[in-house]
RNA sequence: GCGAGAGUGGCGGAACUGGCAGACGCGCGAGACUUAGGAUCUCGUGGGAAACCGUGGGGGUUCAAGUCCCCCCUCUCGCACCA
């Protein structure tokens, strides 16, 4: 390696100078345009930063340097999402404080960070753990709890007992839990739930204000499942009531023919006959039994039993048996279907297996074969009332199903419906180390804790284990615990659950623009300046929860007047995976983590910016490669010698002279070029180019400073301390960072001479040479004259000619 | 099964609205300078002896297809009985 360039030296000495210049603190200034880039902050865990993280960080980063030069107001800043299960699990392990050893962990993360070059404004770091923050997120809770969004449920919930917990269901992985893998159970327990499904519709119709990646925004829409149909009542046979069924497809209604309650349904008991009793409390029984991934089974048969009561089709009065299976889910619609096998897959599969009638009422398929379930094709048939007075034969099914709606309606029959397959949010975790809940328990009623008593903050304890009952370790604290309300001076009792880590985490971006604000969550002003994030870069692993979660809070604050954005996120971007240099996920077990510190000390934190910018594009999944590195290191030590001789001082080749217009010409494709891909965050091809410029600037003996100083500023986003160095060498006063960005002259960009490739039947056969403006006709004629070309052509006449400006001549013959 | 995205040299990847496929880097080969080279620099590097052939496979449109259309295969991610 050369020892001339000391990354060591080079890069502790530029990052010492921002810190005390304090370079990248923002500041708001009304009249400047802002640029908020923002990544998705971390959870400080106990191993350290991974390169999977840094990729990211680096991609914003350099977003950010390039946005200052180009004169943007930009803010940076980041954080910590210090609340979770590993700290608390390893404070029961160790009776170590899970604040102590976040803490630890915040000190590696941040230093690790400094030492990536990244340009945060420390001064607005955050941390979700601080009473100072987390006093807004308790402040947050009142507001929604006022708003009747946080309400009180028992809720069949993920019991962990191993874990001593409850989970939510993302933290559930086929049956087991995603920390640790032990069993998870079933249990009912009180919990808090945020009523986000009172959102659903403007959660699904802002996707379209935002330029996400468009498999997050499908993955979105398809968690909110919005589904339009209708909810249709059927009487119950020989006794008062009806079964509510959802159904999308209303049009197949004369098709019905028969009825299925999932096993839960509270109308089984009064449906099932005394003969059947028997045999469907053990189907119930064996249903409970399962877990929801054996009820989720597809591959198994579908199972149900006949309850020995019937239903009445309210469209033509035909008697429905109604039976229940496990293959209708109580949590969707109304738990109750009407079952139309000839044009549902499921119907027709449990059809099938218990040789129920299968009646066609759309044709255009073969229902003997499968389910015909096209509505854009097919005809309704056999669908006219007995009495004759409403049909809808002859329709095509997307025809037929307003037309049977509004008929339904209007009968008192049924209703349009709108289902989500959205759940409200399941809001509390029986753990101690996360926000206490600003709830006292009165005479069995929750209420609010007054504003000024903000933040509750946690109790101080050294044992953190598992209340054991299911409650958090909080309820051990009985002086926390017992309380009087301010209100009435009635006992109370504080609510022992804890919130779940997403809640720091659905609003820290906003808290970033006024981190220090005591009186408010933020400040209005600030607020309408900074809002919203222009570039949020993050995992797609949070393409779901954390962004919905988030955007849901913020269209809260947004009705209470607190922000003034619908949305909070304009871009969105996910850095892809960085998989081991084996093409394997990079993984203790498999060997293959790369530790970025170890990188950073071999190659310098340029060289590693770099490298993980130069792999491929940003998005895309792709293998470490430490060859790689080596690579754009030996890039960065030529950009080095461009500048600085043998003996360490200014090359004596840095000349004052004017540079050739072939050179200037490259300098400016290499601005157009870089700027263009930064603009699009294809670092990658920005990189090549640069090497490109490099390779040139290395052949020349003398290189001209009107090429090398806009080149350094060009590099600097990406290699910031080699390049902060370089420019102090060329004796320009530090920093770079606010140094205008250079911009092309497109004048300078085209060349005066073009290659024109020529075919002949559109096969490359030679190239010519030709000036920039030269005609049509002058291309031609020059191409026509070319010895290979004409060689090819044997003096034939060509048929056609096809010239396409500045780009080829072809030839058919 | 459904939905989304992707298949290009030995490898990572370039290629704007159809217009020179393989930029740039790795690796590999040759040479130079060197006591030495896992340093540096220069040159070469898709396949084939060649005509030619080459962007997952097969058709098609076009003067011209990695790019557009149809069919198929493979991989990645997400959802998974949502009525």
């Amino acid at each position: 390696m050369n020892k001339t360039y000391d990354h060591q030296a080079v890069e502790a000495k530029w990052q010492a100078y921002w810190e005390t210049h304090r370079t990248f603190r923002a500041v708001e200034v009304p009249a400047r345009p802002k640029f908020y880039c923002l990544d998705m902050f971390p959870y400080p865990s106990g191993s350290g930063l991974h390169v999977g993280h840094l990729e990211g960080y680096i991609a914003t980063d350099i977003v950010s340097r390039y946005k200052r030069m180009r004169g943007f107001n930009v803010l940076h800043p980041m954080g910590w999402d210090a609340f979770g299960l590993p700290a608390e699990q390893y404070a029961v392990k160790t009776g170590i404080h899970p604040a102590t050893t976040t803490a630890d962990n915040i000190v590696t993360f941040k230093s690790q960070m400094k030492r990536a070059g990244l340009s945060y404004d420390w001064d607005r770091e955050l941390s979700t753990t601080d009473p100072d923050y987390y006093r807004w997120t308790q402040w947050i809770f009142l507001r929604l709890f006022e708003r009747g969004l946080a309400y009180v449920a028992e809720v069949p919930v993920n019991w962990c007992p191993a874990l001593g917990t409850v989970l939510a269901n993302e933290e559930v992985i086929d049956g087991k839990s995603e920390v640790g893998g032990f069993e998870v159970l079933r249990k009912p327990m009180r919990q808090w739930v945020l009523k986000i499904t009172a959102y659903a519709d403007r959660l699904l119709d802002d996707l379209k204000l935002v330029d996400w990646p468009a498999s997050t925004l499908e993955m979105q829409k398809n968690w909110i499942g919005r589904s339009v149909g209708a909810e249709v009542d059927f009487p119950l046979a020989g006794m008062t009531g009806n079964i509510r069924v959802f159904t999308t497809r209303p049009d197949t209604l004369f098709g019905a023919t028969y009825m299925v309650l999932a096993p839960e349904h509270p109308l089984v008991e009064a449906v099932t006959t005394p003969d059947r009793c028997a045999e469907v409390q053990a189907y119930r029984e064996a249903t409970a039994r399962k877990s929801d991934l054996q009820r989720q089974d597809l591959e198994k048969e579908k199972t149900g039993v006949f309850t020995g009561g019937h239903a009445v089709n309210p469209v033509n009065g035909e008697r429905l048996p109604i039976w229940i299976a496990d293959y209708v889910l109580m949590s969707y619609g109304t738990g109750a279907i009407m079952a139309v096998p000839a044009h549902d897959e499921r119907d027709w599969a449990f059809a099938r297996t218990y040789r129920l009638p299968i009646r066609e009422v759309i044709a255009g398929g073969d229902v003997g074969q499968a389910a015909f379930v096209e509505i854009d094709r097919g005809t309704v048939v056999n669908s006219t009332t007995p009495d004759g007075s409403f049909t809808i034969d002859g329709l095509k099914p997307a025809d037929a199903i307003p037309k049977i709606t509004a008929w339904l309606e209007s009968a008192g029959k049924g209703r349009k419906t709108v289902n989500y397959k959205l759940r409200d949010w399941l809001f509390a975790r029986q753990r101690y180390w996360g926000e206490p809940f600003p709830i006292l328990w009165v005479d069995g009623a929750p209420r609010p804790l007054p504003e000024e008593q903000l933040p509750l903050t946690l109790p101080e304890t050294t044992n953190f284990k598992p209340s054991g009952t299911g409650e958090s370790p909080l309820a051990n604290l009985t002086d926390w615990l017992a309380t009087t309300d301010p209100r009435t001076s009635r006992p109370a009792r504080r609510e022992t659950n804890t919130m779940p880590q997403w809640a720091g985490s659905c609003w820290y971006y906003l808290r970033f623009l006024d981190p220090r604000n005591d009186r408010q969550l933020v400040d209005p002003a600030k607020e309408r300046y900074w809002m919203p994030v222009d570039l949020y870069i993050g995992g797609s692993e949070h393409a779901v929860l954390h962004l919905l979660y988030a955007r849901f809070w913020h269209k809260v604050l947004y009705d209470i007047g607190v922000v003034s954005t619908p949305e909070p996120f304009t871009k969105l971007v996910h850095q892809g995976i960085v998989l081991g240099e084996d093409n394997q996920k990079m993984s203790k077990s498999r060997g293959n983590v790369v530790n970025p510190d170890e990188m950073i000390d071999r190659f310098g934190a340029d060289a590693v910016r770099l490298y993980e910018m130069f792999m491929g594009p940003l998005e895309a999944m792709k293998p470490w490669s430490t060859h790689g590195v080596e690579g754009v290191t030996r890039f960065l030590d030529r950009v080095w010698r461009l500048i600085v001789d043998e003996a360490g001082g200014l090359s004596r080749a840095v000349s004052a002279a004017s540079p050739s217009p072939d050179h200037l010409r490259l300098l400016h494709q290499t601005i157009k070029k870089v700027t263009e891909d930064l603009d699009e965050l294809r670092f990658n091809t920005a990189i090549a180019q640069m090497m490109v410029f490099t390779n040139e600037m290395t052949k020349l003996n003398s290189r001209p400073r009107a090429l090398l100083e806009p080149f350094v500023l060009l590099l600097s986003p990406f290699a910031p301390h080699l390049c902060e160095e370089l420019w102090e060498r060329l004796g320009k006063a530090p920093s770079l960072a606010y140094e205008p960005w250079p911009a092309h002259d497109p004048a300078l960009v085209a060349a005066e001479r073009l290659t024109i490739p020529i075919q002949v039947n559109g096969k490359l056969r030679s190239r010519i040479e030709v000036p920039a403006d030269a005609t049509e006709q002058q291309v031609v004629t020059l191409a026509r004259q070319d010895a290979k070309v004409s060689e090819w052509l044997q003096g034939k006449q060509p048929r056609k000619v096809i010239y396409v400006e500045k780009k080829l001549v072809n030839f058919v013959v």
